[in-house]
DNA sequence: TGATCACAAACTGTATACTGTTATTCTGCC
DNA sequence: GGCAGAATAACAGTATACAGTTTGTGATCA
């Protein structure tokens, strides 16, 4: 595991950090004070930084790196990406998921639904995190994959804020039962279908926050 | 244009170069050797390279950076790829395409029809060049765009090989010219469908070449 | 009080040097 | 001549140093 460089091992540790959402939109990340904090030198943070930078996990600023902004248009286009792709991609993990995969996933449903009664957000967002990874694993072609892992990191945030949402919640983990059961079947078609409806879904929830973020700014002014 | 740093300058100059395909397969690219042609040091020739090895134009190894070995599978994962985003795109270039552009396509086209004739098979590539990059240009989803030329240009090596073939050429520029009647009407519905032949088409062209490959290298044992 | 300028601090970008690792060449042996 | 093994060269990775640039900050003056 640690038998890497250290800007690897870096990175790796930052891509985590970010995807699991622990650096805030406030947070700057410098690589000279990161380097003291490690006990290496400026060099490989910098590397490990500039290579987060350059897949579009953090943005490069004049002073330190942060987590990017996205605008209210590239969200909407990322949406259109995800039309385009998760349900080809889930299709084809409906065919070629492993037995152990589709243990792993019904796990992780079932800590999902659990966390309907809970309200475990936390606990909600792993086991989210672990049902999309797994199935995204089980899509034989690599390339697609890759795709789809390098733009959902970036809108890592949005995905976040929806989950914290109850109805969002409520929409996603009945999309997640859906799922687990057309991978469940090794149902193709169905895959493709309930995944297309899902990003719809996450499409609305998205829009439905957005609109009524705006009208609490409305009324506080 | 030269208002920039080392490294982006480095950067830009060698992602222009392997695009062109100006690098060949048995290049190695080594930061001290290119630092001193330069007169820089090394740290913005390896930040340059390495920032094109994580986007895929180049490969790491233990010594140097070469161009990527593109398996046959990975060819094939691409072409999935393109199948499922360039023809949404291609409809939506179609919607929003201006008339400048258009007539930068006429051109082009008219460009590579010529080279039917004349055999100029560089500057077949060159008009084929400014007719994808303008059309991509009149894109309006900038995500979507630019998830396409990434792959794109890891499959560089593909298209040059691909050029070279007389049969391709034709079937190629018929299609450019098919998909510029497209754009010329704001047929978005058209430009999408010929645009998923144009890719099939390509796929095919490619399956064609290497099985001629494989039957050459059988005759010679 | 507010604007302007200068200065300091904080970072980025680049250079140079050193270290460890891996491919390549050389050497002797069979 | 062919094959181990050692020596060597070539290269990646990291450290340190310094220069250039941008940003914040405080002093000075109107």
């Amino acid at each position: 595991m640690t038998r890497q460089n250290h800007r690897t091992r870096i990175y790796q540790n930052f891509r985590t950090r970010i995807q699991r959402g622990e650096i805030g939109p406030e947070d700057r990340l410098v690589d000279t004070v990161i380097a003291t904090e490690l006990g290496v030198s400026r060099m490989p943070v910098r590397e490990a930084l500039m290579q987060l930078a350059s897949e579009g996990y953090l943005e490069g600023t004049t002073r330190g790196f942060t987590l990017p902004s996205l605008s209210h248009t590239q969200i909407m286009e990322y949406f259109v990406l995800r039309r385009l792709l998760e349900p080809h991609a889930a299709a084809l993990a409906a065919q070629s998921r492993s037995e152990a995969q589709l243990a792993v996933m019904n796990e992780a449903v079932a800590d999902a639904v659990r966390t309907l009664e809970s309200g475990d957000i936390n606990l909600f967002y792993r086991a989210s995190e672990i049902f999309r990874n797994t199935w995204l694993a089980a899509v034989p072609n690599g390339e697609l994959r890759q795709t789809i892992l390098r733009y959902l990191a970036q809108v890592q945030s949005v995905r976040l804020a929806t989950m914290n949402d109850r109805q969002a919640h409520q929409i996603i983990v009945a999309g997640q039962q859906d799922l687990l059961d057309c991978f469940a079947r090794r149902d193709a078609v169905g895959a493709g279908d309930r995944l297309l409806r899902f990003v719809l879904e996450a499409e609305q929830s998205y829009l439905r926050l957005r609109r009524a973020r705006e009208d609490s700014q409305d009324a506080a002014r």
